[in-house]
DNA sequence: AAGCGTTGCATGGCGGTTCA
DNA sequence: TGAACCGCCATGCAACGCTT
């Protein structure tokens, strides 16, 4: 059912991406019938949440939880939760937890292999996934001039450069920023990438002693994430902070046990708490989930919720490991049907992709 | 032969130190 | 100051031997 009077509204896809809905037969009574209406219209996939712009408040925008609140000529927001996006997006869904089974009721939650969806909000330093071409970053620009004059006698004199080591230093650094976006804790293929990757930009680096021609550069990375590593957790980076021995000597008789690193796949292993957010406050919206999934129907805000906690609730499991029984006490959405099938899911698409990762690498020999 | 526990080796992370 | 290195410790895996 709908007001019979003609709307239009004015709706924000994105920066720059704002489209005129015309509702010829009004703005409908109902928040499920409006938001299938925008997805059929601007062909959105997936679930989304809308907010109004609220004119008694500055024009900000708030979320819609009735169409009520709507007008004709209103303006409203589409935000798209990515709950399940693909493979190599940046809020890919490969954070994950493995249930172990100690005995038949004292299962415990650990990092490995069930599949947990990332908040669209939470703010993670790990955006992307590991690229198939690693880009070589761009350095300072003196380090460029060097590497390009370097480059320039290569081709016509095949001389290599001799390296500072500040222009050393320089190439390392930018080369750990970078690797860190896609990982805390590469692995050795990880590096062989990378310093392939260097060598091929700038051939002038090749190390004629070596077997590969760059087998000190990835021992250099190698060093260098391990010393970039020491550096963050100093400046208090949580992702890394969480392996610190001296943090965990204080609960842990054996500290050096358990690193707590990403698996295969995984992306936001340890995410930050959404900007704006506290413990405290997650607690609590955790607590409000408790009464929401009591209430039937509440799907929507259920899921807007659970994707809001999500950094909350993957810093839980990391942190206190804590048994299936007393997770599913404290988070009961986790188990309910359609969090479940997000979840598997998720694991099939990872499933497939390194299924075709092994197919791949067995067609290399061939 | 299958299952299980033990052992040894390779690899890797952390904290600290050395050295240019 | 930062790259490189060391020692300690933990994990993962394959090989091996023992038991059933």
């Amino acid at each position: 059912m709908a007001r019979l009077k003609p709307a239009r509204l004015k709706v924000i896809l994105g920066e720059n991406n704002t489209e005129k809905l015309t509702l010829p037969n009004g703005i409908p009574e109902s928040l499920d019938e409006l938001h299938s209406k925008i997805k059929t219209v601007f062909g959105i996939e997936g679930n989304i949440r809308l907010q109004y712009m609220d004119r008694d408040f500055d024009n900000e925008f708030f979320n819609l939880n009735s169409t009520s609140e709507l007008q004709d000529l209103g303006t409203i927001k589409v935000i798209q939760e990515q709950t399940n996006p693909p493979l190599n997006t940046a809020n890919e869904t490969t954070s994950s937890h493995l249930v172990s089974f100690d005995s038949d009721d004292n299962a415990s939650l650990t990092s490995a292999d069930t599949v947990i969806i990332s908040s669209p909000e939470s703010v993670s330093s790990r955006t992307q996934q590991w690229p198939e071409d690693f880009p070589v970053p761009k350095f300072s620009y003196d380090t460029e001039l060097q590497l390009e004059k370097g480059n320039l006698e290569y081709h016509t004199s095949n001389k290599m450069l001799t390296v500072s080591s500040r222009v050393k230093s320089d190439i390392l650094n930018r080369l750990a920023e970078q690797i860190y976006k896609y990982k805390a804790y590469p692995e050795d293929i990880h590096f062989c990438i990378v310093s392939e990757a260097l060598i091929k930009k700038y051939p002038c680096l090749r190390e004629p002693g070596s077997f590969n021609g760059c087998y000190g550069w990835k021992q250099r990375l190698k060093y260098k994430m391990g010393n970039y590593r020491t550096q963050l957790k100093l400046q208090g980076c949580p992702e890394l902070s969480v392996n610190s021995l001296k943090s965990k000597a204080v609960t842990d008789a054996f500290p050096a046990k358990k690193v707590k690193r990403p698996k295969r796949a995984e992306a936001n292993f340890y995410p930050s708490l959404p900007t704006g957010e506290t413990l405290e406050s997650l607690e609590k919206e955790r607590l409000e989930l408790l009464t929401e999934v009591r209430i039937r129907r509440n799907e929507r805000v259920i899921t807007g919720k659970m994707a809001h906690t999500f950094a909350y609730r993957r810093q839980e499991v990391v942190n206190q490991e804590p048994s299936i029984k007393d997770f599913k006490d404290r988070w009961p959405a986790l188990f309910q049907q359609k969090e479940v099938i997000i979840k598997l899911k998720s694991i099939y698409v990872c499933f497939v992709y390194y299924m075709m990762c092994v197919v791949c690498f067995f067609f290399s020999f061939i």
